[in-house]
DNA sequence: ACATCTATTTAGCGGTCGCTATATATTTTT
DNA sequence: AAAAATATATAGCGACCGCTAAATAGATGT
């Protein structure tokens, strides 16, 4: 009876992991990668996944919070108070059509498109994430003259999620840019003229 | 050895199944639906359904195109000749806000949503279905005077889909018609004015 | 050197997925 | 009445799902 001899490879590395993640999950959605997909693509196998983050759905939940740092838009850089609310609004519709389509794969939003995930937890991890963006847009809006604060809102949110969708679809920047463009436009009347 | 007497259901409606399956297909969507819970749902089992549709895929195909002729927007009726171009189309977008927020089930779009699914036989399907109300409303926008038929084709597609997307999140008719109407002031400058 | 602890390994759980081979019940045709 | 066609039933296929118990290799602390 011969001994049996297992080598193992060293401890990964559980930030590169959530960041590899990240790129599945937003290249293909929550429901559609697998936990052996997962487990192929950080070079571990499934014990030591759940040893690390404790379910999929914990490592979804990570892979956004780390896309929502590391990739998503600098709201307060385009929300700034020196232009036009409308010009601003208009060019963050511009700013994130070309963040949707930067890349073939990762197209559109991640946390936009995990909220209709057909995973449950998943879903309300993404919508409990996506709370964040939505109120600095809302508060935005509010603290810069808005007629109707919530309709206004709703219809920037609205927008955002058709521009992602679109994007996932696989059409151009320039298309879709062109759509983000009229979109602005329909903001014109919106707000009060706020005097210098 | 007594013989085995097994009863049979008498033949079941193919076209009631279909109603049925769409119903399921359109409050779940095509991923989330398994062929368990359609056999549930016709009272039949599974070599039964295979027998009737061929496949899932099948049955969604055949579930969609139903919801196309009795459930979709009669595109002719809103994109009348009589109106300006700016307010058909905003039309387009109120009724097409009412269609999907009308039942708690039954949210949104199905051929939009159907796009978006995970498996690739459904999103082709769904695709391919889209096309022709694309097309309808493509060729409206085409013969109405716009300056740029593209874009404004693109704009109000990605304004359905945003439209469909944010009422699949639940959100109310009274909410959702408001963004309808703001869309719709985006259109505009973007038709010559037709001189009587 | 030894014990402890952490992270990996093998192996496999119960469940669901879409789907089907085969047999039998019922209807239709002859 | 018998034969052929049709639609149901039982039973179960292989593949994948998310997840885990138990064992062991390697790092760390004393």
């Amino acid at each position: 009876m011969e001994t049996k001899i297992r080598k193992r490879r060293p401890a990964f590395d559980r930030e590169e992991g959530v960041a590899i993640a990240k790129g599945l999950f937003h290249e293909r959605g929550y429901d559609a990668v697998g936990v052996a997909d997962l487990c192929d693509a950080l070079g571990i196998v499934a014990p030591s996944l759940y040893a690390a983050y404790g379910s999929k759905a914990e490592l979804f939940n990570r892979a956004m919070k780390r896309y929502v740092e590391t990739d998503f838009l600098p709201l307060d850089d385009i929300l700034t108070p020196d232009s036009r609310p409308e010009e601003a609004l208009t060019k963050l519709f511009v700013r994130a059509t070309e963040q949707y389509t930067r890349h073939d794969k990762w197209k559109g939003c991640m946390v936009t498109e995990g909220m209709r995930a057909d995973d449950e937890t998943a879903r309300n991890m993404a919508a409990e994430l996506a709370k964040g963006g939505s109120e600095i847009i809302a508060n935005y809006i509010r603290e810069h003259g808005a007629k109707d604060p919530e309709r206004v809102t709703d219809y920037v949110l609205m927008t955002l999620r058709g521009l992602s969708s679109y994007a996932c679809l696989g059409y151009t920047t320039e298309r879709l840019t062109h759509c983000a463009e009229m979109a602005g436009r329909a903001l014109e009347d919106d707000f009060r003229t706020l005097a210098a």
